[in-house]
RNA sequence: UGGGGAAUCGUCUAACGGCAGGACAACGGACUCUGACUCCGUCAAUCAAGGUUCGAAUCCUUGUUCCCCAGCCA
C-alpha cells in the first residue's frame, strides 16, 4: 500500500536497489548504464530502459547512469545511428554528463582479459567452421561434444590469438571460445565464442586497428565492470546469458562485479518494437524512413508531436516487471493528451471546407473577435480572429438531415460558431452532381459572447474565414498495422500494415493566427485534436501539420453504434 | 522432450501471511461557446487442484498455459 500517491513509482528492480543501498553494498553507490547498439534508432521499447536506467540514477543520491554503445559489430553499426541514439536520450531529457562511453574504448583491455583467460587455461582458439560448430554444440535436449580444438596447448593458443589479432586468419576460420562445459543445459556454457575475425570493415569508432571483434556475453560483463557498475538491467531474454555474465567476471583479474537485472521488454498494441523490423520498414519503403510520424522511435515520435513528458508518464505507468505484457495504445494516447490539454495553444483548422456565405452580413466587411488561447489557462492569452461574410466550416458538421442527437447544422437549424455568433443555414447549394458546395446562412448579430434567451442552441462548430485563412497540407496518421500484435501466429508482419495509416488532406484552412507558426510547435485544433507543425513546413508558405493525436470523441461512438443498430 | 523465466479486472500494474488497491479501457450521469477538458458513479481479477495456517494472491505439493534459448547478432 502506498500512502503517498506523490511517491515515486516502486518496481522490483528498484527495491532490489533500495535494499543494496541500504545494506552498503556497492559501498552504497548506484551506477547504471543504457548500453544501446548503434545499428538503428531507438524506439519506445528503449525508451522504457532509458526511464528505468537514468530513472533510478537521478531518484537515488549520488546515482549515476552513463551512455555507453555496444559497438562490437562493426557490420550492422554506423555514426547515423550513434548520433541518432544521442539526440534522442537527450530530447527525454536525460544527461549522462561527461559518461558517454562506447564498448570499443574497451577493446585493448578485453585483448588482454582474453591473453588471461587463454593463461589460465580458460579459453583456446577453435578452428571449427561455422557449420560445423553448430553441429558440435549440441541441441536443445542433447549435449554438445568437445571441439577438436579444445585441447590446444596455453603456448599455442596464445600463439594462435595473437596471430589472429595480427590478421594472419581469414573471415571465419578461428574463433577464441570460452572453455566452460560443452554438456551444460544451458546452450549459453556450451564453450561460446569470445572473439571473431571480421576483415575488411571499418569501425566507426576504431577504423581498420582491429580485425578481431569481441562478441556482446564477452564485452558486456567487462565493460560493466570496467566503467564501476553496480546495477546492470536489461531484458529478459538476457536472463540465461547471466551464468557465462558472471563466468566471464569471476575468472579474470577484475575488482568489480555488476549484478545483472532482467525485466521484460515493452509491448505495444498495433505496431512493433524490433529494430530489425522497423529497419525493414525503412529499407523497403514501407515508411519514409527512421522519424517517419507512424514510427514508435523515438524520431518518429518526437516528428509526430509526442511531448517527451509524456513518454516519460507512460513508461512510468507501464511499470517494470518481469511479466510479458501488451501494452493498449490507449495507455500511450491518454498520457500524450493529458499533457497536450494543458500545455497545447488552441486553434481553429477546417479540414474539409464547406463554404458558408452569411446572407445578412455586409458584403467587404470584417471584424475582429478575440479568443482565448486556452480555456482555463489564461496566462496562454488570447488571439485574434478575423470574422466576415464568407467563412469555411467542416463539411462534417453540416447535415441535410440529421439524427435528434446532432447537434451541428443542418438545414434550417442553428449552431453556433465557436468564439462567433450563432448562423442559421437558410440554403443548400449544390452542383449539377448533387454534391453540396455552398451554405447561405444568417447570422445572429446578438449572440456574440452571449446566448439568447429565448432559446437553446447546443452545438458548437469551428471555422475559418474563408479569404484571409491559410492553405495547409494536413497528415492524419493512424495505427501501422491492423494487428493488435503484427507477425503474430507465424504471419508476415508486412502483410498486416494499415493500408490507410496516411491520409493526407491538401485543401485544410487554417485561422490566420497561425501564419507564423514554425515546425515542432504545438495546437489543439478545437473538436478535431493535436497537432504538430511538420518540418516540411517551409518560409515560403508551405504549410504542413501533422495530427498527433484525435480528442476522444464521444460523438464517434454514439454514430458508431447507432450504425451497428442499423 | 533439456535449460531459463512468467501467470492478479479487457489491458498495465500494486500487495511481500492480515480489508485484492490504482491507472487505462468500457458503461452511465453532471457540466460545457471544443460531442474536448473536468467531476461523479458503475462494471471488472488472484491459472487449476490439493495442502500448511486462526487467516494464503503471497508459503508447500502437483499440474496447466504462455514466453525465451541451438548467430562467428545484441
Amino acid at each position: 500500500m502506498n500512502e503517498n500517491p506523490n511517491a515515486a513509482p516502486t518496481n522490483f528492480i528498484r527495491q532490489i536497489i533500495e535494499q543494496d543501498i541500504g545494506s552498503g553494498k556497492n559501498g552504497g553507490k548506484l551506477h547504471t548504464r543504457f548500453p544501446p547498439e548503434p545499428n538503428g534508432y531507438l524506439h519506445i521499447g528503449h525508451a522504457k530502459s532509458i526511464c528505468l536506467n537514468f530513472g533510478v540514477a537521478r531518484d537515488y543520491a549520488g546515482g549515476l547512469c552513463n551512455l555507453r554503445f555496444d559497438d562490437t559489430n562493426p557490420h550492422k553499426e554506423n555514426m547515423e545511428f550513434v548520433q541518432a541514439i544521442q539526440a534522442d536520450v537527450k530530447w527525454l531529457g536525460f544527461d549522462w554528463q561527461e559518461r558517454l562511453y562506447y564498448a570499443s574504448d574497451y577493446f585493448e583491455q578485453l585483448y588482454q582479459f582474453a591473453i588471461e583467460l587463454i593463461s589460465k587455461g580458460k579459453a583456446y582458439v577453435c578452428d571449427l567452421t561455422p557449420d560445423e560448430a553448430r553441429e558440435y554444440r549440441g541441441t536443445l535436449t542433447e549435449p554438445g561434444r568437445d571441439s577438436p580444438f579444445r585441447s590446444r596447448a596455453v603456448e599455442e593458443n596464445l600463439d594462435l590469438f595473437k596471430r589472429m589479432r595480427a590478421g594472419e586468419f581469414k573471415d571465419g576460420s578461428r574463433v577464441l571460445r570460452a572453455k566452460i562445459d560443452m554438456a551444460s543445459p544451458n546452450i549459453n556454457l556450451r564453450d561460446p565464442i569470445l572473439y571473431r575475425v571480421r576483415h575488411g570493415v571499418t569501425h566507426h569508432q576504431t577504423n581498420d586497428a582491429w580485425c578481431i571483434y569481441p562478441m556482446y556475453d564477452y564485452t558486456h560483463p567487462i565493460s560493466d565492470a570496467l566503467e564501476g557498475i553496480t546495477h546492470s538491467l536489461c531484458t529478459l531474454e538476457f536472463e540465461d546469458h547471466r551464468p557465462l555474465y558472471d563466468w566471464v567476471l569471476d575468472n579474470i583479474s577484475i575488482d568489480c562485479h555488476p549484478q545483472q537485472i532482467e525485466f521484460s521488454r515493452l509491448n505495444l498494441q498495433y505496431t512493433i518494437v524490433s529494430k530489425r523490423k522497423l529497419a525493414q520498414l525503412v529499407s523497403e519503403g514501407h515508411v519514409d524512413g527512421w522519424d517517419d510520424p507512424r514510427m514508435p522511435t523515438l524520431s518518429g515520435l518526437r516528428r509526430r508531436g509526442f511531448t517527451p513528458a509524456s513518454i516519460l508518464t507512460f513508461c512510468e505507468r507501464i511499470g517494470v516487471t518481469k511479466a510479458d505484457n501488451l501494452v493498449e495504445m490507449s495507455l500511450l494516447e491518454n498520457t500524450l493528451r493529458e499533457d497536450l490539454d494543458s500545455r497545447a495553444p488552441r486553434a481553429m483548422a477546417v479540414l474539409n471546407p464547406l463554404k458558408v456565405v452569411i446572407s445578412n452580413y455586409l458584403e467587404g466587411q470584417t471584424e475582429h473577435l478575440s479568443a482565448a488561447n486556452h480555456p482555463k489557462d489564461e496566462s496562454m492569452g488570447s488571439r485574434e480572429l478575423t470574422f466576415a461574410r464568407e467563412i469555411y466550416i467542416d463539411q462534417e458538421d453540416f447535415r441535410e438531415e440529421a439524427p435528434r442527437k446532432f447537434k451541428r447544422l443542418v438545414t434550417g437549424g442553428e449552431v453556433r460558431l465557436r468564439n462567433a455568433y450563432i448562423i442559421k443555414c437558410d440554403e443548400v447549394i449544390k452542383d449539377e452532381a448533387g454534391e453540396i458546395v455552398e451554405l447561405r446562412c444568417s447570422y445572429d448579430s446578438e449572440t456574440l459572447g452571449k446566448n439568447p434567451e429565448d432559446r437553446k442552441v447546443k452545438g458548437v462548430i469551428h471555422w475559418v474565414p474563408a479569404a484571409e485563412s491559410l492553405q495547409a497540407e494536413v497528415h492524419l496518421y493512424d495505427r501501422l498495422f491492423n494487428e493488435p500484435l503484427p507477425g503474430s501466429g507465424g504471419v508476415d508482419f508486412l502483410t498486416q500494415l494499415n493500408p490507410d495509416s496516411l491520409r493526407t488532406l491538401t485543401h485544410c484552412r487554417l485561422e490566420p493566427s497561425l501564419r507564423d507558426a514554425k515546425p515542432g510547435q504545438r495546437f489543439q485544433f478545437e473538436r478535431e485534436g493535436y497537432f504538430c507543425v511538420d518540418s516540411d513546413t517551409d518560409a515560403d508558405g508551405k504549410r504542413v501539420y501533422n495530427r498527433i493525436v484525435t480528442l476522444r470523441d464521444s460523438w464517434a461512438k454514439i454514430e458508431q453504434e447507432a450504425k451497428r443498430k442499423g
